[in-house]
DNA sequence: TTGGCGTCATAACATAGGTCAGCGTTTCCG
DNA sequence: CGGAAACGCTGACCTATGTTATGACGCCAA
């Protein structure tokens, strides 16, 4: 049974067995289990450890000085937080646990030593990143540009996209353990309205959810209603436009 | 006279001389001049080249299918539009001039050539492509969470600080040739709102703008009332906070 | 078993920012 | 040099989203 990572991964390249073994072995180093909505790296903080999502969904979060707190970037197993991170002096951000957490802590060594000796897995992992970095710039625009209604949909269609990629959907449905806030510190709208246009989501039959799990029974349709593009996903080898039957 | 590259990454880490040749080197090979208002790279392309600024002002952007768009990262002299970005199969977002702009296009060969024989270099760019991506982290935070105000006079400080760092401030001035339109599409706000709000700015003595060159007259309340942080611009070397004064 | 806390839900009301429309000024190109 | 387009500015009005408040439900710890 194939790892989150190397799920990920070889949606850019495929791998030899000793990468895959590679891989294998930066996951099973130092393993550790955060408790749900526990930080596990503060902004302030001198990186010293990439952290690799083995199970459980996080996020790396912002806040001002008032308190607004922005969720920047959502974690499900197989996200790399920081590849490279310690080339940086001081963290600009947290990483919180959202469920129960296990994560690999692994040091810039144990990083060196893999990315000396196989050149295919460090270009996937530089595709991790550029990957990382696309969503990101997605996310901007989501916030900047998309109504309330289009910003739930869209988030909701990447998370579809991404934890299919990665082995964790069920038909149309996958579990979704974030709370009405987490999705509005995500979006950038109040826990209230994400409530109201949840409410409509589901009036609309394009969103389901029992018992924190998800379900998105038209899945074209939310994607044309949210102006969603897997393109800035990258998930295809060929730079072929995925479709939601795929 | 030092090139913006070389002031950039010297943030970073102190270079050799050969260091320094090589990067002047991959600056002078193929350079390319685009008028402003055009894109030099569109979304869909297969990308083939980074893309290193050398003169005048850019802007990554994207677009949904409705026409609403969003500027999600502005490029200055000496930034890299995009390393490694040949590991992806097509662009997701487009590169535009915002000024006329004079940029070098680096190929794949050239690009592994230096980070075959420069590890400082190689190491140094590595750091770019982090802070690229803290900067936009530090975008979702702004249009996510901060007030039009707010996120205007962000926008202002964190330009001056960038321009600051390549030799581009003139003490609280710079060049500053984004129209209101611009300015919106890179906060989220519509042009009418940006017009108000920058004369509230005006108002309130932290702006003053004639003929594309803009001042920031109290550089500290700037900070203060957009509540601008610049760990995430990683500018000190050593992990110390800048202030305005530096 | 109870009581407290987190979460979801909904209603009434407030406001930041969007929309539309119009006018002057500057810039640029033919 | 002249005309058109881009840009900046402003006012009147509108609406998507925020704010405040309150209640119901489920879960866990004492």
């Amino acid at each position: 049974m194939a790892l989150p990572l190397t799920l990920r991964l070889e949606a850019f390249a495929k791998l030899s067995q000793d990468d895959r073994a590679a891989l294998d072995r930066i996951s099973r180093g130092s393993v550790r289990e955060v408790a749900p909505r526990r930080d596990l790296v503060r902004e302030g903080d001198t990186p010293r450890f990439v952290h690799l999502i083995l199970e459980g969904w996080g996020c790396r979060h912002k806040t001002l000085p008032d308190g607004r707190r922005q969720i920047v970037a959502i974690f499900i197993p197989g996200d790399f937080c920081d590849l490279n991170i310690y080339l940086l002096k001081r963290m600009d951000h947290n990483i919180g646990a959202i469920t129960t957490m296990r994560v690999a802590q692994i040091s810039r060594d144990e990083m060196d030593s893999v990315t000396e000796t196989r050149p295919r897995v460090t270009q996937a992992l530089w595709w991790h990143e550029l990957v990382s970095a696309a969503v990101q710039r997605e996310w901007t625009l989501n916030v900047g540009q998309r109504t309330a209604y289009e910003r739930i949909g869209h988030l909701l269609v990447e998370l579809y996209f991404r934890l299919r990629a990665v082995g964790l959907t069920e038909g149309h449905s996958f579990d979704f353990p974030l709370t009405q806030s987490d999705v509005g510190e995500a979006t950038g709208l109040t826990p209230v309205h994400v409530n109201r246009t949840m409410k409509e989501l589901r009036k609309d039959g394009l969103l389901e959810l029992e018992r924190r799990r998800a379900t998105l029974p038209d899945l074209d349709r939310l994607i044309d209603a949210s102006m969603f593009n897997a393109t800035y996903l990258h998930l295809d080898r060929e730079g072929r436009h995925l479709d939601a039957n795929d």
